[in-house]
DNA sequence: TCCCGTTGCTACATTTAATGTAGCGATATG
DNA sequence: CATATCGCTACATTAAATGTAGCAACGGGA
């Protein structure tokens, strides 16, 4: 379904380049893509559990972003449910600093 | 046009539970948002020098998002065009790492 | 003044992505 | 065999993004 094919792969939008982080920013920059990763944070969740921890968004587009992550190899399918891979961890450790600046920005109103 | 208001008030997607990152992740997941960050990174563009390092995405879109990141505080527009607040370099900042993750995400092959 | 070129920005028709609802086949439990 | 859940898909509707064109405003030259 999506037109273009699996990450790091060319074709991916914003990844002409070749830089990885574009390829990276590209994924993430897809919605939900984002969210699930910090839902899994604690833990896997089966795809029902999962939506719900978002707010309800469609299966499809889970469904499809799931996939996606899957591909990239954040995230896996266990018997838990859907889970974060060790590099999946890794990226998510990565959002560590993003949270304490979310923090930040909110106090010192960004509008 | 966006049917939210600004963000981190109330209606924006995924941030009902209150948490800044909600509302944060749902700003940077939308599409090139992360993308014009990113090119900004080195200093002021014009829109149309923003267009072109952005692959020609749409004018629209484009417009759409630099004014989502202004009225988040991350962008502004001077005499040299758009750039990065303080706050918008304190935000690309946290991407360091994530740039990092992307080169030994890309030499693991994700896909 | 008139002509260019560039700026930021918008209109609008088309195409693509996401939503919402329903339900499939498979597996497990009673 | 009846229920209930799992992962996952179909499909019609709605929302978002694209692509192309062009606006008004400003700034030089000639």
């Amino acid at each position: 379904m999506p037109k273009q094919g699996p990450i790091t792969r060319p074709g991916v939008r914003g990844s002409r380049t070749g830089r990885p982080i574009m390829a990276l920013l590209d994924l993430l920059g897809r919605r939900w893509t984002l969210r699930i990763i910090w839902e899994l944070r604690e833990g896997a969740l089966t795809s029902r559990a999962l939506r719900t921890a978002c707010d309800e968004a469609s299966p499809t587009i889970l469904q499809t972003r799931l996939t996606e992550l899957r591909e990239a190899g954040f995230v896996e399918l266990t018997e838990d449910g859907y889970g974060l891979t060790a590099l999946g961890r890794e990226l998510f450790a990565t959002f560590t600093p993003l949270n304490r600046f979310a923090e930040r920005w909110s106090k010192q109103g960004g509008s």
